[in-house]
DNA sequence: TGCATATTTGCGTCGACATGCAAACTTACC
DNA sequence: GGTAAGTTTGCATGTCGACGCAAATATGCA
């Protein structure tokens, strides 16, 4: 079997390697930010989270707009101020389910029993 | 608490955070072979892969270079062939254990409100 | 040795993106 | 209204990376 045509072989991987939420977790000050702001268990104004990094507080608020695209964020505003907090449960199942779907791609060992 | 002194309230998220695994991941080409390879089951070649995206063989195989220096992919060399076969395991653990640490980041809520 | 197959590597090009700065925008407070 | 605080956006710059092509390398076979 070709690799182009093995389609239906195991679950929807192809939905959940999502190239946007990749991306937006593949640059280390966003990687940093998110950390700050899971560690923290609060959300986070944009203006404190410049401290996180050594970054302009214009490029913090890009890349938190640009994780907030990507679901990794939930953006807030209270008055001047917006709160980002980090989408714990999204997250979390997101990469619960990339995991198993990678799983039932394993092939299982065919030995005596089936 | 300031953002950037919560650095011991929960797990190792910070060494689950890979960079550069999201990086090799972040890219729509690379995730089309591994989304082929791991539906395929079965170790593929350059020239084989080079059959699931519409890019030049060369610019394949640096691909599954990067995402095997990712650790996503194991590489083995039968005479003039190499077989890339995706890392199951070590793929399911890595984001199993995110997910952890994320969900252990994940403030519960207080009963009474303090 | 000579040739074919499979893959890697060097190189040039082009577009995407991270960054900093300044300006614009929004909201709160006087 | 006017000013300050918080954030977003426009613009210019520099870097990085994906790509194709060609050349080099490695291996197998006659």
């Amino acid at each position: 079997m070709k690799p182009q045509e093995a389609s239906e072989c195991c679950g929807p991987i192809d939905d959940l390697l999502d190239a946007e939420l990749f991306k937006a977790l593949g640059e280390p000050t966003r990687l940093k930010l998110l950390s700050c702001l899971a560690k923290c268990g609060r959300p986070c104004s944009v203006t404190e989270l410049t401290e996180c990094c050594a970054v302009d507080f214009s490029v913090v608020s890009r890349h938190l707009s640009l994780l907030q695209k990507a679901g990794v964020l939930t953006a807030t505003k209270e008055g001047r101020t917006v709160f980002y907090a980090v989408r714990y449960k999204h997250l979390t199942e997101a990469f619960r389910a990339l995991a198993k779907s990678i799983e039932d791609c394993r092939p299982k060992r065919r030995s005596a029993k089936k």
